[in-house]
DNA sequence: ACTACTGCATTAGATGACTAATGCACTAAG
DNA sequence: CTTAGTGCATTAGTCATCTAATGCAGTAGT
């Protein structure tokens, strides 16, 4: 897995969605361990917490179960789960961070909601240009 | 003015927003005094740094200017910039600008357009929530 | 010059997000 | 029971953002 520190997404967004690769490719298969959280943070050199962390996002989200004293585990809907749901929450949670702040930026200047639905297929629109010149 | 300042938008962001609208109105006109730091700080019950930078947001704007010991005016293109362009030019830019960061971290994620819709409107429904809250 | 107003710069406090340090509680193997 | 592994809770440090406290510097009327 590889995680870049310097990076402005939380180290503990990109250790989850690691994860929820790995299941989603079935690295990891249901009711199988997944690494440990010293484990983890020894590989990718961070503290424990920032995996537990990590770890308490994919829980909460279904992908996985814990076990005290045992470990951690795929839950039975992960592997599905991972794949549908996929790279959608690691950006669930950086992308709607970048709308929200767009969101805010707008309606402090006065707009409505139309206009900045109206900006928004704008952008999308921008965006889709600009990938077939890559 | 209306200022809330349980809101999650910042207090000065609250104030560019409402001088926005007044310039816009045409309630200050160009080249006419806007109300002072301190007067405004007064009226609304806040720190004149707080005001003061809610200005300084609005002469990156190109809104309005200052005077050192004078005061501040609407700026030549002020009045038109705050009705037609002014929420749709700067505030435009910005608010794209943060809409196609999210875009393009969505699409790096593997994001279809679909998803990246859904996403937004999730998060123009949460921004609109916590408006209202206190 | 004095005074009373301006905008502005510097510094500090308050809060929240992110990460780390440390220790506790549980489980299983020996 | 001891031990070495596990997850988890508590606390603290770091950093960025927002707001406030305070003082400096410019302008104009008297």
């Amino acid at each position: 897995m590889k995680i870049n520190p310097r990076s402005h997404i939380p180290i503990y967004l990109q250790i989850a969605e690691g994860i929820r690769e790995a299941v989603a490719a079935g690295v990891y298969l249901i009711d199988e361990p997944l690494p440990s959280l010293r484990a983890l943070a020894l590989e990718i050199q961070v503290n424990p917490n920032t995996v537990q962390r990590a770890y308490d996002e994919l829980a909460r989200e279904g992908l996985i179960y814990s076990k005290r004293g045992r470990g951690l585990f795929v839950a039975e809907q992960g592997e599905e789960s991972a794949q549908s749901v996929a790279q959608q929450t690691i950006a669930e949670q950086a992308v709607q961070n970048a709308f929200q702040e767009g969101i805010r930026a707008g309606r402090a200047a006065g707009m409505t909601l139309k206009q900045l639905r109206s900006l928004f297929s704008a952008s999308l629109d921008e965006s889709t240009k600009q990938e077939t010149k890559a």
